[in-house]
DNA sequence: GCAATAGTGTCTTTCAGACACTATATC
DNA sequence: GATATAGTGTCTGAAAGACACTATTGC
């Protein structure tokens, strides 16, 4: 055996994949793109791309989200790594996912200029943090089907968003820079699957002191406007 | 350039470090191992090892541990993947670090058998969640100096298992099969790096269903013994 | 009986859920 | 003034922390 077929034989590939999340009218929503080519061409995959050698992990989930999701500035962080012998079909290729979120007005410039992208609404069939895979759903509420294992790194993605809800601050790269507590509410609403309690949502914010008022109200809204927030430097 | 050397470019190297921890006499611990040769010679190491490309990310985990750690049957669980261009001064190298727990009269065997093999207590130096590294100390309470970036995946090995200590069941992958509330709750303490309240301790744990009283009592105490108990099944 | 820990009773505080109420903007 | 939501006051119940107390074993 030659020393370059003994090393193709050797290493594994390594790919990321990434999870661009955002909540779109109170429901969670995902970043997907249509697969032109075989294996798995038709169906949706996450974005996603092959880390270079020169580049770390991070690196390369950050090419991802400027190249192939045409974005910049999410929150990103990483999810899992994905190592099973048969999760796709070319060969042995290991995936480092990871999530990354952004308000849903970011993601129109993308979704317009390449038609292969879709921000599809994210189901699942768990409460909690059981855990388990995601269903991605069209405007119509029809199934995607998804390529390769995304439709459980997506799961996962849901099951760490809900973890770490409560003691960070995730939902705030959900929304602009200026929010109202009932957008607030219904970030966390959509992130948990289901609907919380409003004056014990305000106590716990606002007394968490990661809120700042800003005097501001916000406007058009036809009925009572609500003051407007930001989130208080770290 | 010949294909060859572009394959040899292309691919970075991907290795499995596992956190194999326990607790002894009330302190958390961990097993690492002496390097013998360059680099970091001297200094101490999670046990790794490449991942072959034959061979799943867990089953490579689970490899290094019968391997290198010479134990089987521990609970283990990815951690996290490490990624940065230099952490190993080698070359590009990847690792998917997982985390382990083994009760420590499981380690006896282990540390008499391979004399570069060690459970050394774990310390950090910050407090609840706020995260980062960890340092390992002797008997004599000198530290280890820890190669590569395994000081890093040993903070997040802290860190994690504090995070998931109350909503899971690793505290019992720490103990033998009958233990009592006082173990139990020795274990909590070690991994939190606090003290608990013991009615609060007892009323929390004992009304969440996840134990079982076994009627038998613990032997040679030299005052009151406790009643023993058992993780129910799931 | 003494020592040492097991195990419990109870008070207080904290906080979430529930519900109803008042306040204030647009129309 | 009608309407719709913003925002608050207050009651209740669950659970943690604190503390003291009783119980039980070996010696």
């Amino acid at each position: 055996m030659s020393r370059r077929a003994f090393q193709d034989y050797d290493k594994p590939s390594v790919a990321t994949d990434l999870v661009l999340m955002s909540v779109r009218t109170g429901r969670l929503a995902v970043l997907l793109q249509k697969r032109a080519h075989e294996p798995e061409a038709g169906k949706w995959a996450l974005p996603g791309g092959f880390v270079d050698v020169g580049e770390s992990l991070d690196a390369a989930a950050e090419r991802v989200l400027a190249e192939k999701a045409r974005m910049a500035g999410a929150w990103v962080e990483q999810l899992y790594t994905f190592g099973d012998l048969q999760r796709d079909p070319r060969g042995r290729v290991i995936t480092v996912a990871y999530f990354a979120l952004l308000p849903e007005e970011k993601f129109g410039p993308a979704l317009t200029s390449a038609p292969d992208l879709a921000l599809a609404e994210v189901q699942v069939d768990w409460a909690g943090e059981t855990g388990g895979s995601a269903r991605a759903l069209d405007e119509e509420g029809l199934e995607l089907p998804l390529a390769f294992d995304h439709a459980d790194i997506l799961g996962l993605a849901v099951k760490r968003l809900r973890g770490k809800l409560d003691y960070s601050d995730i939902a705030f790269a959900l929304l602009p820079e200026l929010f109202t507590l009932r957008e607030l509410q219904q970030v966390h609403e959509a992130i948990l699957g289901l609907s919380l309690n409003k004056p014990a949502f305000r106590r716990r914010l606002i007394d968490g002191g990661r809120l700042e008022a800003t005097g501001r109200r916000e406007a058009g809204t036809g009925f009572r406007p609500a003051e407007l927030y930001r989130r208080k430097a770290p």
